[in-house]
RNA sequence: CGGGGCGUAGCGCAGCCUGGUAGCGCACCUGCCUUGGGCGCAGGGGGUCGCGUGUUCGAAUCACGCCGCCCCGACCA
C-alpha cells in the first residue's frame, strides 16, 4: 500500500498520559487512539497487527481439530444465573436490561454459554471429544483500567473449551492446547515462561499461565534454571534462620519490650535475627479468627493460606477484634495460650527457642517452641521471597514480572454439572462430561512483542505480526528515476508474496526513516544515490544492519529474511 | 473503594501563587528552498482555558460542587 494515502499519525512528542512503553508507542506510531478509559480505537496499523495475530492463532487452532464458532457477546442473565456466576462476578461484569427490564450482562468469557450449547446437542459419549472455540470481543469492567492495551475494559480473546469423556481425554485436550500456545507464540515471536498456576475457586486440578517477562507486567511469577510458577502457587527452599536456634529444652520467658512493634523493631532490640522470631497474623476467615504464624522475615501467600484454610476469603482482624481475642495490641502477639485455629508455616516445624509476641502489650516471650509451647495445623503458607532456591536442586530462583498472554486450565466439571450437560456412555448411563478452558488475549500479543522488541526509536516489530513485512523507501519523490524504480521494486515485493509499504510521501528522508522506525517494520529498502549503480540499501530495522543489493534481487532477499528457515 | 497527580489549539507545555486583550515549541495550511536521519526562510489558520455555580467592575487565574484522564494501593475466571 501507498503511504501516502494511508492514515498513520504518528507523533513526535509522547502523550503524557502513556507510562509503560507499549502504551507510549502504540500512541506514537499511530496504531491506536483512546476512547475513554480502558477503550482504544485500533487505528489502521493496529488493526493489521490483530489480523495477522489473529490469523496465526486460527491457523495453530485448526491445527489441533478445534473449531471455530461465533457467539453473542450480549448474553442473557439467566445463563450465568444458572452456573452461578452471576452474582460471583460482581461488579466486573457489566450489567444492561432491555426494553422489558429483563436483565442482560456483556460476556467476559464464555464458559456458560459453550455448555448451553453443549448440553442442548450433545447426547453421545460418541460425540467427544469437541474442541469449540471463537474469536471474540469480551467485556470487564475493570476497577483500574492501565497500561494502554494490557488491562483494558473492552478486548479481543480467543477462548476455546474442550469437553471430553473422562480426565484421559481432557488430559489429551490439554495437552493439545498447550503445544498450539507454544506455536502461536512462538510464531508471533514471544519469547515466554510457562508456569503453573493457581486454579483458584475453579476447582480446576491443572492450570498454566503463559508469560511473557517484562516490568509491563503486573503478575509476579518465579522462575528458576528448571523452574517456573506463578508466585500465588510457587514453592521454594528458603534461605536458611541467619542463626541457630539456642540449644535446650527451654520454657518461655517473657521479657519487656516497650514500643517495640514489628518484627524489625524488636529484632533490633532483642538482637535476635527477624527470622529467629515469630511472625503471627490475626486473620478473620470466613467470619472466624484464625491465627497464622511465619517465621519473621516471611510473608504470607493469601492464595496458599486460602486454600489451606480451606475458606473462600479471608481479612485481617481489626484492632478492636485483636483486643478481644488476644488481649494484647498487634505487635505483641503470639500462638501461646491461644485457644483458636492456628497455622504454622511448615518453616517453622522443628525449629526451637523461637521469640514471638506474649500476648501482653509491650511483652514477648523467648524460647518458644513450635508443636511444644503451642500447637499448630503445619502447613506451606508461605510466599517465595528473593533470594530463596529451588525445591529440589538449591538452584537460585529469581521473582520477575510479567504479563500473562495465555491461560490454560482443566474446568473438571463445575459447568457440565451445574448446567447439565451429560451424554449417554456405551452402556447407555448418563455421564458428565469434562471440561477444560482456553484463553489468549490477542492484544496482549500486540503489547508483550513491543514491550519485548522497542528501542528509543520505535517499535521493532516481529516480521510475523507487523502491519508490512518491508517499507520502500524512495529518498526523494522528484527524483523520477527513483520514483519508478521504487514502484516497480513495490510490485516485485508483491509478486514475491510480502506485505510491502511504498513510503511514497514527498518528504525529506529523515522523516521517512524516523517514522518507518517508529512503526516497526522490520525491514526497509532504501532507494537513493547507489541507484545510480543499480544498487539499493537494505535496513534491517531489529539489528540497524544496513547492506547493499543489487536492486533485481532485493524484493527475493528481503522475502527470504521476512521467511524464517 | 482509599491515596496522589493532571485537565489551557491535534501533541508537549508555560501562564494561575499576586484576577485586567490567551502564549511558546511541534504538528497543520500557502509560497520559496532543500532532499540519506524529524532541513531552512517568509506568511497564515486553529482555543467554549474540562463542566457548573459563586465572589468580583472584571475569572484560565480565587471559592465551592461535579466530570474526565493518569499513577499507587485494594481488586483482577
Amino acid at each position: 500500500m501507498r503511504w501516502s494515502q494511508l492514515f498513520i499519525p504518528t507523533l513526535r512528542e509522547v502523550p503524557a498520559e502513556a507510562e509503560v512503553p507499549s502504551h507510549q508507542l502504540l500512541l506514537r506510531a499511530g496504531y491506536v487512539r483512546q476512547l475513554s478509559a480502558g477503550l482504544y480505537n485500533y487505528l489502521f496499523l493496529a488493526q493489521r497487527s490483530m489480523n495477522k495475530i489473529i490469523g496465526i492463532v486460527r491457523q495453530e487452532m485448526d491445527a489441533i481439530g478445534a473449531q471455530e464458532m461465533y457467539l453473542p457477546g450480549l448474553n442473557p442473565a439467566e445463563v450465568w444465573q444458572e452456573s452461578g456466576r452471576w452474582d460471583l462476578m460482581g461488579a466486573n461484569m457489566f450489567r444492561l436490561k432491555d426494553r422489558w427490564q429483563r436483565d442482560y450482562c456483556l460476556g467476559m468469557t464464555h464458559e456458560e454459554i459453550m455448555t448451553f450449547i453443549a448440553r442442548g446437542e450433545l447426547r453421545s459419549y460418541k460425540q467427544l471429544p469437541q474442541l469449540w472455540y471463537q474469536i471474540q470481543t469480551k467485556f470487564r469492567d475493570e476497577p483500574r483500567p492501565k497500561s494502554g492495551l494490557l488491562r483494558v475494559r473492552q478486548f479481543i480473546m480467543k477462548d476455546s473449551y474442550s469437553f471430553d469423556v473422562d480426565a484421559a481425554g481432557l488430559d489429551t485436550s490439554y495437552q493439545k492446547h498447550y503445544d498450539a500456545y507454544c506455536r502461536i507464540f512462538d510464531r508471533c515471536g514471544l519469547k515466554y515462561s510457562i508456569v503453573e498456576a493457581h486454579s483458584g475457586a475453579m476447582g480446576g486440578s491443572q492450570s498454566h499461565e503463559f508469560m511473557v517477562a517484562s516490568d509491563a507486567g503486573e503478575d509476579l511469577i518465579v522462575i528458576g534454571r528448571n523452574y517456573a510458577a506463578n508466585l500465588e502457587k510457587a514453592v521454594s527452599r528458603p534461605v536458611p534462620p541467619a542463626v541457630p536456634d539456642p540449644e535446650g529444652d527451654l520454657q518461655p520467658e517473657q521479657f519487656h519490650t516497650p514500643g517495640q512493634k514489628s518484627i524489625e523493631d524488636v529484632s533490633a532490640f532483642d538482637g535476635m535475627p527477624p527470622s529467629s522470631h515469630i511472625k503471627s497474623l490475626v486473620l478473620v476467615a470466613d467470619d472466624k479468627p484464625v491465627l497464622a504464624l511465619l517465621r519473621g522475615d516471611h510473608q504470607l501467600s493469601e492464595t496458599k493460606f486460602t486454600s489451606v484454610a480451606g475458606v473462600s476469603e479471608f481479612r485481617p482482624a481489626h484492632p478492636g477484634e485483636i483486643a478481644d481475642w488476644m488481649g494484647a495490641e498487634a505487635g505483641s502477639l503470639g500462638p501461646v495460650g491461644m485457644k483458636m485455629r492456628i497455622i504454622a508455616d511448615i518453616t517453622l516445624e522443628g525449629r526451637r527457642n523461637m521469640v514471638a509476641g506474649a500476648n501482653k502489650t509491650d511483652y514477648h516471650l523467648r524460647n518458644v517452641t513450635p508443636g511444644e509451647d503451642f500447637q499448630a495445623e503445619f502447613a506451606d503458607i508461605r510466599q517465595v521471597t528473593a533470594g530463596d532456591t529451588d525445591i529440589t536442586t538449591g538452584e537460585p530462583l529469581q521473582l520477575v514480572k510479567a504479563m500473562e498472554i495465555g491461560h490454560i486450565f482443566k474446568l473438571g466439571y463445575k459447568y457440565s454439572e451445574s448446567m447439565g450437560l451429560r451424554v449417554q456412555d456405551e452402556k447407555g448411563k448418563d455421564i458428565t462430561p469434562i471440561m477444560g478452558s482456553y484463553g489468549i488475549g490477542m492484544e496482549r500479543i500486540l503489547c508483550a512483542a513491543i514491550e519485548l522488541y522497542h528501542d528509543d526509536d520505535g517499535m521493532m516489530m516481529p516480521a510475523s505480526i507487523a502491519p508490512f513485512d518491508v517499507v520502500i523507501t524512495p529518498v526523494n519523490m522528484k527524483d523520477a528515476a527513483l520514483r519508478e524504480a521504487a514502484e516497480s521494486l513495490y510490485a516485485e515485493c508483491k509478486r514475491a508474496g510480502l506485505d510491502p509499504l511504498l513510503d511514497d510521501r514527498d518528504e525529506r528522508p529523515g522523516v521517512k526513516f524516523k517514522d518507518s522506525d517508529l512503526i516497526g517494520i522490520p525491514f526497509r529498502i532504501t532507494l537513493g544515490k547507489k541507484l545510480a549503480e543499480g544498487n539499493v540499501e537494505v535496513y534491517v530495522r531489529r539489528t540497524k544492519e544496513k547492506f547493499d543489493i543489487a536492486l533485481a534481487d532485493a524484493a527475493a532477499k528481503v522475502k527470504a529474511l521476512v521467511t524464517p528457515s
